[in-house]
Parts: C-alpha cells; structure tokens; sequence
DNA sequence: GCTCTAGTACTACCAAGGTAGTACTAACCC
DNA sequence: GGGTTAGTACTACCTTGGTAGTACTAGAGC
C-alpha cells in the first residue's frame, strides 16, 4: 500500500548521501552535504531521528557513533512522491500529469524525441509481457 | 521566476472552488465543501486568510461579507508544483519526471497509446512554432 | 433604537519539516 | 586514572498546513 512515503527536501538530500553510500554516520553525511549546504551536524543528526523516528532509516551502533542505513528504496520514494502530486493535481492521473508537461511546453523537440523513443520502448516491453 | 506556488491539500481545494466560480464567499466553499469534507466554517475562513497572506486569494469586502478570489491560475499553481517536484526529485528534468513514470509501470497499454498521440502532436506543434 | 445573528477576528493547538544550541557521556589518549 | 573530545540526547524555536472554538461587531429586522 505505499505508505505515503512523502520526504522534505533536506531529508531526501540526506537519502541520497545514505543511497549512494549504503550507509552512513552522521559526521559521513554532514560532510557530504558541508559545501552544498553548510549545515550544522546537530542538524542533520536531528534530521536522522526524525527519520527514524518516521522509518525510513535505521540505525546501528558502531563504538560511540550511529551508522545510519536507509530502509526504503530510492525508486519506492520516488514513485510514492509522484504519486502523491499525480493525486493532488490531477486526481491519481498519471497519464493527465504527462499531459500537462507536454502541453506546458515544458518539454523542447529534442527531448520530445527522447520521449517517443522511450514510449516505444515501453509499448514494446508491455507488449511482451502481455 | 514562479515564486514555487506550493499549496496544501485543502488549499488546493478550496483554489478549485474559487477557479470554478470566479469568485466565492467563506460561506460559498464551505457548503461546497460540505459533503465532502464537512469542515467548520471557521476552518476555511482561516484557511483563506493564510491564503491571502501568502498572496494566491484576495477578497473585497460585500457588506459583511468577504468575498474572495484567485489571484493565481490553475495553470501556474499546477505547473509550479510539478516543476517543484521535478526540481525535488530528478534535480529539474521533466524528462526523468516522464521516463519514471513510463519505466515504473504506471502507465498501462492504452494510456501509452494515448501519450504517443500526444507526444505526436506536441511535435507538430513544435514544428510549427520553429 | 435595540436586539439578534451572520460573519470575521483572534487565539490556540497539533504535526511535520527545518535548524541549531546546550548538556551529557563514553571512549580514547597520556 | 583523569582529562579531552567526539558524538548523541534533549530541548527549543520557527514556519506552514490544517482544524476549530470563542469573542466581537456590523447589519438586518422589528
């Protein structure tokens, strides 16, 4: 059932760091984050409790330090969070939200091409698994 | 620039009121709403204060009464918050945001066909404007 | 003119995201 | 063994979205 799981920016930063890491300490990801974001470490080891706090990141000790390791998967977060927007703005219509894009003249020639190849491509799996 | 016109649920609930009838009273949404979401009058009275506190209602006053309406389209709050979520998640490509969509199977056989007639005549269209 | 009421103002509270200071303590080093 | 320090815990504050009760007042009706 996809349990909504909605990140705020910085937290979704924070996944990314933990992503491409496996996993991380909080030291790991202040650095990480240090010249894009200057944040305080108090911050972002806040940040990783309410995290965890929430389940989407878990924890296990290594000496003094918490080596934090994300529990969903970037693909899960990513598709729940599309969802969400694809319900809120056009009633769970996914296809509608492609649409929009299209017609928003949000999307150039060239990446219109992109696109129609990747359709094929898709009619092609889908007729296959079909 | 698009000042990220971000909107809550019920913000956007109340936004589609206003969008359908021009404009509307506290008392006009609330029974609008009533079925739906049974909310208290006061509720969305001050919902739409915060609203025009952040500049996407105004209101004029009739008598006692407030009536309010949109100062932002639903083309620019829709765009803006998917634009939002492309920035969020695929660092600004509304491509990734359309490849996801298309690689993560939300989208069935029909709805691709439907995309291709688009994205067909998002080209046409293109070609045109050149 | 006075009362009743509709309708806004004010205030309050909760949750979550974001930000960070201060306090505490275990671990390490000498 | 004792001091230094790295690293978490606790607490606190701000903002925004959401929800609503209570207080106040302009207007309508008699």
């Amino acid at each position: 059932m996809t349990a909504t799981e909605h990140l705020g920016k910085l937290q979704l930063t924070i996944m990314r760091v933990l992503w491409g890491a496996g996993e991380a300490t909080v030291n790991d990801v202040h650095e990480a984050l240090l010249e894009s974001h200057g944040l305080a470490p108090t911050t972002i080891a806040t940040m990783l409790k309410k995290m965890e706090r929430k389940g989407v990141v878990k924890h296990r000790t290594e000496g003094r330090r918490f080596v934090y390791r994300p529990t969903v998967s970037e693909e899960l977060v990513t598709r729940s969070m599309v969802a969400e927007l694809a319900e809120r703005l056009f009633d769970g219509d996914k296809v509608a939200l492609v649409s929009h894009l299209l017609q928003a003249h949000e999307v150039d020639a060239d990446e219109l091409a992109a696109l129609q190849r990747q359709i094929d491509a898709a009619r092609r799996a889908a007729k296959e698994e079909a």
